[in-house]
Parts: C-alpha cells; sequence; structure tokens
DNA sequence: TTCTGCTATGACAACGTTGTCAGTGGGGCT
DNA sequence: AGCCCCACTGACAACGTTGTCATAGCAGAA
C-alpha cells in the first residue's frame, strides 16, 4: 500500500511537504502542489486513518450501539439519520447490535474505547429508561429513543404526549365524539404519554375518553409480546355502542383493527375511521384504505442525536433535558367525520 | 488514555512484557501475568487498535456499504447475521449507506481503504446485478443480494427460482387448480427467477399457469414504484373464473390482496388462499389470517456472506459462482385447501 | 550593505504497539 | 564442575503520520 514516503520519494520532496499538501496546508507553493496532487492520484495514495489518529490523538469514527434493532423494522431510518449527518462531519461509523444482551453490549463499548471512538450513540428498539453501563467508554454518548434517569446523558426522544394528542384531536376535530383506544404495550413509555396526549385532546373538546373503549393491543414482556389487537377490536366493534373511531398505539394494530372491521363488516373509513401510529410505509401505504397515521420521526431522531454528539465532541455544552422530536400527523384515507346517525 | 507504558512502568516491566501478557503469550510466568492482569484492570487498559494496526499491517475491521437500506425493512436483517459472524471473528463493522448515489458510494470505498479495512461487503435492496467500481479499495469483496455479471466477486443470493416454486408446490399441494399471480415488479431479477420456479412446479402438476391470471402488483422504476396489487387483485377476482389461490411478489402485495378480497366480500382462507413473500413480520404475523409465506432468509444471507468474507481474507479460495441461500415457506393461516364446488 | 521578515521546505521525534533478537539465570545433564 | 538448554524478560526499531522547530532563500527596508 502507497505510504507519504512513496509518494515523497517519487515526488522528489520530504513526507512532511507531501503531508502538508493532502492536509491543505496553503504553506506549499503552487507548483509543488500540483506535482504532489498528480502524483497522489497516479499512485493511489490514501492516507492511512489508523496512522493519523496515533499521531493526532484523535478518532473521526463513532460508535453506534443498539438493542435489538431487528424488531421495529424502521428504526433503521435512525441509522440513515445519523450517517447524514455523520457524512457531513466526515466522520465514520461504528456500528454494533447488542441483541439486548448484557455481556455484548459490554463488549462492543470496550471495542469502541478500543478504535477510541470520538463518541457514541446508543439506540433502543422502544422508547424506555437504560441504565448504562459505560465504564469502559470514556467519550460523548447521546441516548436516541431512550433516557437515563439520572439525566447523566444527552438524549434525544420522539414527543409522544404530542403524538397522542395529535392521534385524538385529528379524530375530535372531524366530528369523532365516541373514540376507543387500542394502545401500545401497557408497560412501555410511549402507553402513558399518549394517553395524556389523548385525554388533553378530549379535555379541550370538553369530552372525556370512555375506559371502556380502551384496550391493550398487544401485551406480555419485551422479547414476548403477543398482538391482542384483533380479539380487542372484535370486542369493542360487537359492542352496542361501538366507537366511530379506533385510535390504535400503531400501525399493526391498526392492521389487526382493519382486519377486524372487515370481518364484521364494517367498511373503513365510512363505518369506522382507523389512525395508526409510527407510519411503518409497508403497511401504510400498502393497506387499502391507506392508513392515516402520526410518524415516529426516526430520520429526524438520528440525525439530531447526531448533531449534539457533535456538539459534544466539538467541547460545547448540550442541555441535560432530553430534546423532544415531534412526530407528524400522516393524512391518508383511513379517517373521516363520522356518518350522521 | 492508559497506554501499555503505562502499566509496564506501575508493574515495573517492559511494555514488551505487557504486551505478551495481553496477547495470551504463554512465554510469561504465572505470577508476572497475574500482577500484570490485575493492573490492566486496576488502570483499565485497553489496547489502542490504531496503534496495533500500525504495527501488525493487518485490519480487524470490516466494511459494510450498502444502496437504499431503508426501503426494504427487513433487511437489517443481514446487517444482523454479518455482525453475529463477525463478532464469532472479534472483528468490528464500519457501515455506510450510500443512498444509490455514486458519488457517496465512491467515498465509501475510500474510506474503507483509508481505514485500511480488511474486507467487505456490498449488499444491495433488491436481487440485482451491479456494477462495482471498488477501484479504490483493494480487498475482498462479497456481494449481499446482488452479483457482479463479470464474475469478479463473489455472491451470495436468495435462492428465487426455488421460492417461486415453493409457493406455487404448497397451493398445488393442497388441490389448488386455478391459481393467479400477482408479481414483483417485473424489471427485477426476482420476478424471472420465481415465474420459472411457479412454471415448473405447475408443469410437476401437468397443469398451466393462465396467463390471464397473471398480474404485476408492482410497476415503476426503482425508486419510483407503485403498488398496483390492489386493482389488479379487484381484476382477477371479479372475473368469472376467478382464481381460488393468489401468490403474491412479496407481503405487501399480499396485504393489498387481502383488502381487495375484503372488498368483494370474499373470505381468507375460505373462498381464496394468498401466500406472500418475504415474510416481513410486521405484516405476516399481524395480518388476520396470519399470511402464510415465503420468506427471504436475510439473517443467513448476512452470515453467509460474512463467513465467505472471512475465508477470502484468511487467503481461502471460495468457488466463483453465486452461493444460493434458501427460502423457507412459512406456514400461517392464508392457506387451505379450495372448497369443492 | 546589512538586517528583517516572510515563504517554502525539511529533519526529527513521537504517537502505542509488537516483531526481532539478545540476554539472564536456573535446572538438569555428563 | 562444566556445559547446555530452556523459560522468561527486555532493548530497540519500525509501522505511517504530523507537530515542532530549524533553515534556506529571497524581497524589501534601513
Amino acid at each position: 500500500m502507497t505510504t507519504l514516503k512513496d509518494v515523497a520519494k517519487r515526488g522528489g520532496v520530504s513526507a512532511k511537504t507531501v503531508s502538508r499538501v493532502v492536509n491543505r496546508d496553503p504553506m506549499v507553493s503552487d507548483e509543488t502542489r500540483a506535482a504532489i496532487l498528480r502524483l497522489v492520484d497516479e499512485l493511489g495514495y490514501i492516507p492511512n486513518d489508523a496512522a493519523r489518529q496515533m499521531r493526532t490523538q484523535n478518532s473521526r469514527t463513532v460508535g453506534f450501539l443498539t438493542d435489538v434493532i431487528a424488531t421495529t423494522p424502521y428504526s433503521v431510518d435512525i441509522v440513515r439519520g445519523v450517517q447524514e449527518e455523520l457524512r457531513a462531519e466526515g466522520r465514520t461509523m461504528l456500528i454494533a447490535n447488542s441483541g439486548g444482551m448484557d455481556e455484548h453490549e459490554a463488549e462492543y463499548w470496550r471495542m469502541f474505547r478500543a478504535q477510541r471512538a470520538a463518541g457514541a450513540l446508543y439506540a433502543t428498539m422502544y422508547h424506555r429508561a437504560v441504565e448504562i453501563n459505560a465504564v469502559e467508554f470514556t467519550g460523548p454518548v447521546v441516548l436516541v429513543n431512550c433516557f437515563d434517569r439520572r439525566h447523566r446523558f444527552a438524549a434525544v426522544l420522539p414527543d409522544d404526549f404530542t403524538g397522542g394528542y395529535t392521534q385524538a384531536k385529528h379524530l375530535l376535530d372531524m366530528g369523532h365524539r365516541r373514540i376507543g383506544l387500542i394502545s401500545v404495550n401497557p408497560i412501555l413509555r410511549a402507553e402513558g404519554l399518549r394517553r395524556k396526549g389523548i385525554d388533553k385532546a378530549h379535555g379541550e373538546a370538553r369530552l372525556v375518553l370512555d375506559d371502556k373503549l380502551v384496550r391493550p393491543g398487544m401485551v406480555g414482556n419485551i422479547g414476548a409480546e403477543r398482538l391482542v389487537a384483533y380479539e380487542a377490536a372484535l370486542e369493542l366493534l360487537k359492542g352496542k355502542k361501538r366507537p366511530t373511531a379506533i385510535i390504535c398505539g400503531h400501525d399493526q394494530i391498526a392492521l389487526q383493527v382493519m382486519s377486524a372491521a372487515a370481518e364484521l363488516g364494517l367498511r373503513v373509513p365510512d363505518d369506522l375511521s382507523i389512525i395508526g401510529y409510527d407510519d411503518q410505509h409497508s403497511i401504510t401505504e400498502a393497506l387499502r384504505p391507506a392508513l392515516t397515521t402520526v410518524a415516529l420521526p426516526y430520520y429526524e431522531m438520528g440525525r439530531t442525536a447526531t448533531l449534539l454528539l457533535n456538539d459534544l465532541i466539538a467541547g460545547k455544552e448540550v442541555p441535560p433535558q432530553p430534546v423532544l422530536v415531534a412526530c407528524p400527523l400522516v393524512i391518508r384515507q383511513s379517517c373521516r367525520p363520522p356518518k350522521p346517525h
């Protein structure tokens, strides 16, 4: 592999001069620069990052650790968002996935340290609190989709409260007065936050969400969850005073609610409006009618977290409280005003 | 940050001895080893990979480059598979996503070279032919989900031919005789391969797939695709002699076919069997009835490719023709024998 | 003329690690 | 006793790069 010295020898200059050229140091005459650049190209010289890192004691790589990336498919978008901002800074990303296992996690923190990563991102599948034992890692860390109870780390979170509010408000504004809720797993933090938002929207409309119309759409511990939205929806929709609209905890739940509606001969959105959460394109865009939903802004969260991390690496201060990213409403065809009875 | 020398000084030994201990060189007395290990732990010493790499001239990192990772959500599983095998070899993964843009791609190959990556994986969203211009990269490269027409690179591909065969055979074995096909985008290589498999299964049953029952479920160039499976399914199912089963190009198409069936009051699987492809859990497991499908083995493909890459890095020869990974049938509730009319 | 200041370049060391080779001391053999 | 062998340890250099400092050459000012 070509080195600085090879280029220097061929160019009849010192290694330092070549170094200056490739690092765009202006202290080089134009003719020398031109000659060296030609040689660099000809010999296919590419600086050795490891050597640079050793000499300068600073690394351009950032670690990215996730728990169980596969479960929520669109969380890949976090990776895309991160990458976008890293490229802008000329950084590279070292990726690792612990599968939720602590021993792997420790191993990867160690790996990041071995690579002398300038910083790290830690992302989780579900919006939740985490205990970070990054003892092996010393650089700045930003949490994505999770937070640290002791506020030792910067964090980026989806605004689930406003997201729930958005879901309910969209339906209430259309005139729905009897709204059902088939929520995400009650053990998730998102559930409580969104419920508060939904209640607030109802309050503003001088209504109260009827507890008889509330069911969890998913139950069980993480890793052993079961979707029960289909059965829940059947129950709600078979009741005497069935809701005219159902708020769903995520798009898969909405999918099951649609199946249940079809089973009962109810038409969406004519007889029943349905609103999802997450905006998993493979569901929301494929469904007929296409699903109105509130998007989880994974891409934006990745970008935001990376901007924070860049700041931290640069030594800037960042606010200790989590940064909330808005969950925008995506209107498609699954909601419309209720029929006057 | 603690270095070898720091540990050596504290331990009253030479740096080389510490190096021997951390590298598990047996040529160290038990007491020295114990003392040094204690110190390593106490000082939190972690070897500097950059320095190691410089000295040994070989890198433990592998580059992973993808085109448009976000489009097919479960392709993240490739990443998981890759990681699994990399961990086994103690390697780390540098990840990059070109978004399909050639200039970014060149940039990332260059980056891999700058990092002196030991090898690289190149994965695509769709099973397709690619032109690799890895001029900037010199190590071994394995292609995942794509192949090089000139066979210059090892490649791992899903066995789409057998996958199509599996779909058709499952339905034919159940007794279906009139089967419709709503395929993936005809511009994709998978389409032709699967069709051949479907035809083979029909041939074995002394049947011919009726061309009037074949429609593309998705059309348009990559990046500008439109799902048209819903309309296609309505057409097929409104026809006089409607099929008793429909083979779908992927699970989203199956989802639209289900919506179309519901629209026409047909029950799945009683009146119509549906089989998907891909096994996107968020669809296949959430749908009611849950979707019988043929899985795209992304995880296995990632693992297989990484094993190949490990071999190549170790200097072993690998066969020049692509390695095919089987697409297994996943039986759920959307298929059953046709009703006797 | 001599001095000052500036541009352009190079020599050298150091980053942290490990391969090479040399050295030391103790145990077992003749 | 004298010898050899082996287990263990350390000194040193080198990997490729860049920060520091020195120096050469030249233009302009005094």
